[in-house]
DNA sequence: CCTCATTAGTTAGTTAGGGAAACTAATTAT
DNA sequence: ATAATTAGTTTCCCTAACTAACTAATGAGG
């Protein structure tokens, strides 16, 4: 089989397992794989108004509604309105920071176990060679 | 950031735009990614039972038995009892192997612009880094 | 200042894909 | 012959996604 067609086969092929079993880890704390994401992005980058949100998950606006709307029923995040009130800005509550770390800390380790004897240099090269494949979508 | 959550995130965020363009893609065919999937398993792979497409797809058989009912109704693919008569086989039909070579050849293109400037080698490393994780998945 | 277009987010309704539990029918083992 | 197992289906439910239509706030042009 051609190089271009592995690498897209061994893509889609990764992505139901994994997901489960994150999904699988993060199940205690009643959270998805869609809602851990959201949480992960306002850690990295700070507050977020949902609009900001949707654009860098690539989703629509309603679906980011409904689950930051999760979020705020978990308790983990929270939400205050802008100078323009009608925009919402999200950040994380301090129970969210607190689980955030936590399952920051299972995330690591679940990662690192699935990384284990894959070199330094190949780890780049995936993350790079699929951050350019991205760039084109 | 370290090199193995730098390889996660790309993975993650490539997936949905690589999906959407892709259901885009098969869109005129009446067709989405999962149903796809399936045809291009019994393409490779040869005529399978439900339960062979679930184990190779990583769902539960309720969902291989809805997305094959799905593919016969669009035709492209024909079911026939085994020898042991509890056992579909389901292999595409001569539509599905029509509609399977037209729609090869549309990802092909597609596939093909998104590695442009990726080297062999690095189609290589990615393939089989990828297949590495999944196998301890 | 009004009016009107635009923007941010929500609501309502739909869909695809997935899973668990309970079922039927066929097969195998005791 | 009966009991246990297996293959696939049905039913019912969930999550994550979408579009279309809505409300409320803002901003621009007259």
């Amino acid at each position: 089989m051609e190089s271009y067609k592995q690498l897209f086969n061994e893509y889609i092929a990764m992505y139901r397992p994994y997901i489960n079993k994150l999904n699988a880890l993060l199940a205690s704390y009643n959270l998805t794989t869609a809602q851990w994401s959201i949480m992960f992005l306002i850690f990295r980058e700070g507050a977020k108004t949902i609009g900001d949100i949707s654009l860098y998950q690539n989703v629509e606006k309603p679906t980011t509604t409904k689950l930051v709307q999760k979020l705020i029923d978990l308790g983990y995040v929270e939400i205050h309105v802008g100078n323009d009130k009608r925009v919402k800005i999200v950040q994380l509550s301090e129970e969210g920071a607190k689980v955030y770390g936590q399952v920051r800390e299972k995330i690591d380790h679940f990662q690192k176990g699935l990384s284990e004897g894959i070199s330094e240099e190949e780890r780049l090269v995936v993350a790079r060679v699929l951050k350019e494949i991205s760039s084109k979508l």
